[in-house]
DNA sequence: ATAAGAATGATAACGATTCTCAAAGATAGT
DNA sequence: ACTATCTTTGAGAATCGTTATCATTCTTAT
C-alpha cells in the first residue's frame, strides 16, 4: 500500500486547488490539520509536523497558517486565554461551546441563530462576512 | 460648581461598592472608562487616564482594569486583531457588530439570541456561563 | 498617628506572533 | 532537463500586548 504517498498527493491537490505553491512543509501541515480532530494551537502543530517533515520550523508553521487561512483552507479561532487554534474547513460551519472547567470544545450548528444574526446585521444595514459565538460553559451536574 | 468633585466621589462610591480600594489613578480610570462611549485598549485608556491623573503608569492601568473586571465593574473584550479592549458595565448586556471595513463597534441585543444559546447548551449538558457573539460585517451599500 | 498590608511606577520579562535575510526550493519557459 | 525568476524556508532577532518584580508610597483599620 501507498497510503502515505496517497495523503501526499491529496495534500498537495488541495494545494494546488487553492492556488498555494506546494512544499514539502506545507503538505505535511495540511495532513496534520487534515488529520487532527481537535483545535491545536500553532506550537502543538508544530509538534505534530515535526513528526512526518522534521525540518519545518515553527516561523514556517505560522506563515503557513496564514496562507492557508487566506486560501480558505483553515479557520483561525481566537478562544479566551491563549494562542489562536486551528481547525481545517472541510467540515460544515459550527461555532463552539467551551467547558470553563476543563478547557474542553464542543460543536454546535444552529440554522436557526445564523439566520437571526442575518436580520439583526440586516436592520441595521449590514452583512455578515463571518461571525464568532463561543458559548463558556459549565457542565450541568448529573442527578444522582 | 464641583463637578469634577462630583465625579470622583461618585468613582469612589462606585469603588467602595466593589470592594475594591480607593486610589488615585483608579478613580481617573474608572472616571475615563464611565466617560467612554467607545470601546478603548489599554493604551487608550491610558492616554485618556494621563490627562486627568498625569502619574499614571501602563501598568497600574493594566492592573487595575484586571481588578475591575473582578469586581465586575468592566467587560473585557478580546476581539479579532490587536488587543484588549474595554467597557463599562454600566449599560444592559449586549453583543457586538464589528465592521470590518472601518473597525467600528455597533452594539445590540437579542433576546431570541440568548434563549436559543441556552436551548443549544442545556441541550448538551451544559450551563452558560458567559457567551461571546461577535458579527463581523460589512456595511451594504445604499442605493443611490 | 501608626502599623500592616496593598498599590504604585519603572522596567524587566514574558508568550505569541511576525519580521529579516541569506540560502534553498518551486515554477514556468526553453 | 536547465535556467531564470520569484517564493519559501530556517534561524533568530524583533515586535506587540500583557504580566511580573521590587523598592517606594499610599490606604485603611486601629
Amino acid at each position: 500500500m501507498s497510503s502515505e504517498t496517497d495523503k501526499t498527493e491529496k495534500m498537495t491537490a488541495a494545494l494546488r486547488k487553492a492556488g498555494i505553491r506546494v512544499t514539502r512543509q506545507r503538505i505535511a501541515l495540511l495532513g496534520v490539520l487534515a488529520d487532527a480532530d481537535d483545535h491545536p494551537d500553532a506550537v502543538e502543530l508544530h509538534e505534530r509536523a515535526k513528526l512526518v517533515e522534521p525540518s519545518v520550523s515553527l516561523a514556517t508553521v505560522y506563515r503557513t497558517l496564514s496562507v492557508l487561512e487566506e486560501g480558505g483552507v483553515v479557520h483561525r479561532h481566537a478562544f479566551e486565554g491563549g494562542g489562536a487554534r486551528f481547525e481545517t474547513t472541510q467540515e460544515d460551519h459550527h461555532d463552539h461551546i467551551l467547558d470553563v472547567d476543563t478547557g474542553e470544545v464542543i460543536e454546535f450548528q444552529s440554522d436557526k441563530i445564523e439566520q437571526l444574526q442575518d436580520e439583526i446585521a440586516r436592520a441595521l444595514g449590514y452583512d455578515v462576512v463571518h461571525h464568532k459565538l463561543e458559548l463558556y460553559c459549565r457542565k450541568i451536574p448529573k442527578p444522582d
